[in-house]
DNA sequence: ACTAAACTGTTAATAGATAAACAATATGAA
DNA sequence: TTCATATTGTTTATCTATTAACAGTTTAGT
């Protein structure tokens, strides 16, 4: 990922929605930079934690499909991450009656206590990062975010 | 749309300061999707408008370190981008005298012919994409997402 | 029932980024 | 001076992600 970032410009920025705009950008980099570091020694990639933490929660079986909607990335994707996470024996997938092309895929009990011994890390490590913002403070940011996401989306899907 | 619907989660997020986080992150992709899909006519990238962009500002030739600094980007990675933008010939390389190592990088004429005709249109999109959110909604959250990544950084430095 | 369209998962080609090793050059301390 | 160290830019290997094409399967309209 490698997005407007940061440092030396020594320019002005031209306006406070541009300014606003790289600074979402870029504190999402950050962020997602830290993860990295994170989740490295548990030989997890953040994307590996996001499917066992959605698989986890949702407490069943999913397809493939319903794990890339729920991370919003590509089917071809899921499967190469999918391949390498049963390989480590972290999830298994199994073919079901109904509907042939389908896979679903599961936890296995390997990959359930590696998401229940990482998770909660990742939610004190979470509140550690975020401690200097309040609660309030929080709420109103994604509220704002969450406002222009939906801008952002509903534009593209017109054109 | 809630992160939780958005991603069809059916359990909520635990907290605030988590919420806000993963808007963040998210948020930040989808601007980054988006500008993909802005440059893309240009046949540029945004590290290659980024570079761009830097030189124009800057106003000076600048070695591939300093533009290294600017961008975030590792020494190998711009070595491979300024490879593509002068096949296309919008920078040139030339070396100076103090010191054989180095190689200074300006725009050409192309470089900032492009520049100046995508910076403009650039400028527009950016008000267009948050024209949701006023100035005062934008310098709030620039606020909190200084505030944020000011700490992240400083705890980074600790480690 | 038949056929066109849609859906699921995989594969191949491509692009992007990074880290490690490297060659050439410059710096600085003894 | 001389030699160890640092710096600049390149190359190589590797990793991740995406798009497009594909095969197998299911759905829906007629």
């Amino acid at each position: 990922m490698s997005l407007a970032k940061e440092i030396k410009m020594q320019c002005e920025i031209n306006t406070k929605r541009h300014e606003a705009l790289l600074n979402i950008v870029r504190t999402g980099n950050v962020i997602w930079t830290l993860s990295d570091g994170f989740f490295s020694p548990f030989d997890l990639t953040e994307a590996q934690y996001n499917i066992l933490i959605v698989l986890k929660l949702e407490n069943k079986r999913l397809n493939q499909v319903e794990i890339g909607e729920r991370l919003i990335s590509s089917r071809a994707n899921i499967t190469l991450i999918l391949d390498k996470m049963e390989k480590k024996g972290l999830v298994k997938r199994e073919r079901i009656e109904n509907d042939r092309r389908v896979l679903m895929v599961d936890l296995t009990a390997k990959g359930r206590k590696m998401v229940d011994r990482v998770e909660e890390k990742y939610v004190t490590e979470v509140e550690r990062l975020m401690a200097c913002l309040t609660e309030s403070e929080c709420k109103a940011m994604s509220r704002l975010l969450e406002k222009l996401r939906a801008t952002l989306r509903r534009g593209e899907e017109e054109k």
